[in-house]
RNA sequence: GGGCGAUUAGCUCAGGGGUAGAGCGCCACGUUGACAUCGUGGAGGUCGGUGGUUCGAAACCACCAUCGCCCACCA
């Protein structure tokens, strides 16, 4: 092996390997285990999150796999209808043609082939991050397959009735020229007004004041509301207002939507363009006057003055117009809530049109039924209450966009408008007698993005036919995905899942947090703060970094801003810090919180351990090299490591079942370096380098070296996996295992009879003298080198049994010089001293130990301990303790104190010897 | 307006009714035959505030403060 850790030169040699020989396709005939990746859309990149999620399911299935587990990590990509058709249209601009130029055929042709060279991307670096996907089974949500599922759902639905059309309120996107659904639309607080405007009443006898933030929308007003209960105007329901500009004559009707206590308690009511409007007016069966084009710009059922308007012309207009019809009451600043796309951040206007709705009511019911019941169980538990709390006030789904690029909805019409829903034309046809001279056409919407996307945990398996794979890995395990899209997927999987299978499609679904920048600011392009896994993964320099960041910018004017910020984060760019580094970065991230801060500074330290891990595997290869047979016995050190390390495979199966990844990788890193790295490692150099270790304690020393390593290495695979697989090819055959692969051996498994009482006593023994020797060699300034005698006062039948034993250790790696008992009744020398239980460490001073340094520790350590010793006996004094505490805690605290008090006594006693040498 | 979460060392975060933890950073020492991407020792916290429950609260409860997120039709 080489003498440092090289990433660059490992990770891509093993994926290919890993890949060629198909260990990622499901193995064996355990029970299965399945994963649905949440397909990332064509469009672009894999980010931080990608990669963060990514990390998760692919330990989990690594886990499973090696548990023998017949593990399906099912990987695919999303047509992503919206985000892709803006990314192409974008490319089209640039190279200054169009959509519109090409039209609907070659738009689509143009898409397909841009989805192969973006696909492409994410495939590579899915395969740079590790993943263990079953490439073979790679699936895209427009494929044969998907559009199947998707055709036979929809006709379905349809058929019972629960996908319908109708001409509604839907939110429209006035750039995109399309509906979207409610989940697709934000509402951000901007800065606005609130006009107040007087309506004259028709019968000439004085106004209504109505207040709006929409001035324009008073063109299509087709009433005036006032609350049922509201005495002030009670007099007036039935009258008729004047509308202004337009002349037109509205009621004044009245509403429970009304409240009184807003403005003057008067509302201008606008049917075709306000949710609320629009319900009040079916429930007075108002006229709907809609007074705008797919552009948003005003239509002809405005006045002549106003058509052809941008609409917020067109308010400005309003405006003008009252002022100088000296019917403008007030203008009031006012924070609105401005509904905008969440793609294009225009500005979405609520119009009439016709679209396709799912009733979701029905398939919400066994939904909300799945998750209370608990066949899906949330993870955390608190997701279950933001699931059960948009389920419960779910609305109809609206699933036509007016887009090219997507599942062209699976209807057609007649030329007098009936409609007929099938798989295709002939379909159509067949199912309702229609001629051929009958006149069909198609739908020309597609489908909402998330409509095939719901069906992804069976339509990646093969449904809508009957396959092995369905019967196999359906419903999935887990699904891992962020709370961002519980609504947008989660949600609706599960109502299709259950509508179509019969059964929930996972049983779990684990939340993680969003990855954010070290501010905690959400990463996105504009503001320049994103990190691509890959130039954690493989370094990058400052100034490619920023030209990566600034680069492509829509607001341009933000490049200056976003340089300087990179500079002063990253002045000397990114390292490489290796796959395996960043992942475990991620493992040790994953906990229950919501968002996570991604420091930089963090990576550094797992690509350490790495190097760490790496270093430890020489020194274990570089004594494993003959392992010969013979008489094997095991030290105290071999049997504490072996208890260690099974300790630490319990808490991994315990982690990993958890969802902990956190604290999986903690567990595994503090056992590798700070047990196996530090101590054993060093307590296994005197066994195998003295003269008076036998030959079987040697062997015994040696296997367990190289079995601990080798199960640590299975430990920590899921979580690392590159570096695991490329010692393992070395340890392995040392180890005596046969197999190809790290990545199908099993996972270590505990072994109750690990457990080594008197091993773990003895080590933990000398752990605590050689700490209390490096202690005082640490504060006194006494060179590493140099190997100091010790004196034992005070031992029990133990600690001379263990001195005894346990000597090679102490001298080895505790640098002590000598160990000797100080005879009961001999006058102690002076010395610095240590304590151990009830016995005292002692290192003689002469001259190597500065009298005042001593004393200033020893004055230290007694501080500290009267402090701990104060606390313990306060609360024994406080006779509700002793009463009402556990016996248990009691009897601790009553041994706690005695112990702090032979200290006390042991720190006196050397203070005054100290004293008297001064 | 509802709901959720966070507040612990300089920074990033675990923990959890009885002894305050890690990594990074910081200070000192160190070329010990795996590793300077390292080793050894050390400094550093009244666990956001107030009150309550309890023998005991950093942890449980209530309220408050600050920050953040989600949902919602007050024009």
């Amino acid at each position: 092996m080489d003498k440092s850790y090289r990433p660059e030169e490992l990770e891509q040699r093993i994926y290919e390997r890993w890949e060629e020989r198909g260990w990622f396709a499901p193995q064996g005939d355990g029970e299965p285990y399945c994963i649905m990746i949440p397909p990332p859309n064509v469009t672009g990149t894999l980010h931080m999150g990608h990669a963060f999620q990514d990390t998760i399911m692919d330990a989990l299935v690594r886990y499973h796999r090696m548990r023998g587990f017949r593990a399906l990590w099912q990987p695919g990509m999303d047509h992503a209808g919206i985000a892709t058709q803006m990314v192409v249209e974008r490319l089209l601009n640039n190279e200054g043609t169009s959509r519109r130029d090409l039209g609907r055929e070659k738009f689509v042709e143009r898409v397909w082939q841009w989805k192969e060279e973006s696909g492409g991307q994410i495939a590579r670096q899915t395969r740079r991050l590790g993943a263990s996907v079953d490439w073979s089974r790679d699936r895209f949500t427009m494929d044969e397959g998907c559009s199947a599922a998707v055709s036979k759902v929809f006709v379905d639905l349809y058929d019972e009735g629960l996908i319908y059309r109708g001409k509604r309120l839907v939110n429209w996107d006035p750039v995109l020229h399309t509906a979207l659904s409610d989940l697709e639309v934000l509402a951000e607080d901007e800065p606005g007004n609130l006009w107040h405007f007087r309506y004259p009443l028709a019968s000439g006898d004085g106004h209504l004041v109505v207040a709006t933030t929409r001035p324009e929308t008073m063109l299509g007003d087709s009433a005036v509301a006032v609350h049922p209960d509201d005495e002030r105007y009670s007099a007036l329901v039935g009258q008729e207002i004047v509308l202004p500009i337009v002349g037109r004559h509205i009621p004044i009707i009245a509403d429970d939507y009304v409240d009184p206590e807003f403005g003057t308690g008067c509302v201008k009511i606008t049917p075709a363009h306000d949710f609320n409007d629009y319900e009040i007016g079916r429930r007075h069966d108002l006229p709907m006057y809609n007074i705008l084009t797919d552009d948003a710009t005003l239509n002809d059922e405005v006045p002549v003055a106003y058509r052809g308007l941008d609409r917020f012309v067109a308010r400005e207009r309003v405006v003008e117009e009252f002022r100088e019809l000296g019917l403008l009451e007030e203008i009031e600043d006012y924070t609105v809530k401005i509904p905008r796309g969440d793609r294009s951040h225009a500005v979405v206007e609520p119009y009439l049109t016709d679209q396709w709705y799912v009733k979701i009511e029905p398939l919400a019911k066994p939904a909300i039924e799945a998750v209370e019941s608990g066949r899906i169980r949330f993870v955390p538990e608190n997701w279950s209450k933001t699931y059960f709390e948009w389920m419960y006030n779910i609305q109809d789904w609206c699933i036509s966009r007016q887009l090219w690029w997507g599942h062209r909805i699976p209807a057609w019409y007649d030329t007098d408008g009936n409609v007929y829903v099938g798989h295709d034309e002939d379909d159509v046809r067949q199912r309702n007698d229609l001629d051929k001279d009958v006149v069909l056409r198609q739908d020309d919407d597609v489908l909402d993005t998330w409509f095939s996307s719901a069906l992804w945990p069976f339509s990646t398996l093969g449904w809508p036919g009957q396959t092995e794979s369905l019967d196999e890995f359906y419903p999935g395990n887990v699904l891992v995905t962020g709370f961002d899209i519980i609504f947008f997927w989660v949600a609706r999987m599960i109502m299709m899942g259950l509508k179509f299978m019969g059964d929930v499609p996972f049983r779990e679904v684990y939340i993680h947090g969003l990855i954010r920048d070290q501010d905690g600011q959400k990463m996105s392009k504009s503001k320049g703060n994103v990190l691509d896994p890959l130039d954690l993964i493989d370094g990058i320099d400052l100034e490619s970094l920023v030209a990566k960041r600034t680069a492509g910018m829509m607001q341009s004017h933000l490049a200056p801003k976003i340089e300087q910020a990179t500079r002063k984060h990253f002045p000397d760019g990114i390292d490489a810090y290796g796959c395996d580094a960043l992942r475990m970065t991620f493992s040790s991230l994953a906990t229950t919180g919501r968002d996570i801060r991604f420091d930089v500074g963090r990576i550094e330290g797992y690509k350490n351990f790495c190097n760490k891990l790496w270093n430890a595997a020489r020194y274990v290869l570089m004594n494993t090299g003959s392992l010969d047979e013979g008489d094997l016995e095991l030290s105290p050190a071999d049997r504490w490591i072996r208890a260690r390390l099974d300790e630490t495979t319990r808490a991994m199966h315990r982690h990993f079942a958890a969802y902990r990844l956190d604290l999986a990788a903690q567990a595994i890193y503090d056992f590798t370096w700070h047990e196996f790295c530090d101590w054993y490692l060093e307590l296994s150099k005197p066994v195998l380098q003295a003269d008076e270790s036998s030959p079987a304690l040697q062997r015994g020393t040696r296997r367990t070296l190289i079995e601990t390593l080798e199960a640590i290495l299975r430990l920590l695979h899921p979580l690392v996996p590159f570096i695991t697989e490329e010692i393992w090819q070395q340890v392995a055959p040392r180890a005596g295992i046969e197999g190809d692969t790290i990545m199908l051996r099993p996972y270590p498994e505990s072994d109750e009879n690990a457990g080594d009482e008197a091993a773990i006593a003895d080590i933990e023994w000398v752990m605590q003298f050689i700490l209390g020797i490096r202690q005082i060699r640490g504060e006194m300034d006494i060179s590493p080198g140099k190997a100091l005698p010790v004196l034992l006062q005070h031992p029990d039948a133990d600690d001379r049994d263990r001195a005894a034993r346990l000597v090679l250790l102490l001298r080895r790696v505790g640098r002590v010089e000598s160990v000797a008992m100080l005879e009961e009744g001999t006058e102690p020398p002076a010395a610095a001293t240590a304590l151990l239980g009830e016995m005292r460490l002692l290192v003689p001073m002469k001259g190597l130990i500065d009298v005042a340094a001593e004393r200033a520790r020893l004055d230290k350590q007694m501080d500290k301990t009267r402090a701990e010793l104060a606390k313990a006996s306060g609360k024994l004094a406080n006779e509700n303790f002793v009463n009402n505490a556990p016996a248990a805690v009691v009897t601790q605290e009553r041994e706690r104190v005695a112990e702090f008090e032979r200290t006390i006594t042991q720190l006196a006693e050397q203070l005054q010897k100290l004293d008297e040498l001064a």
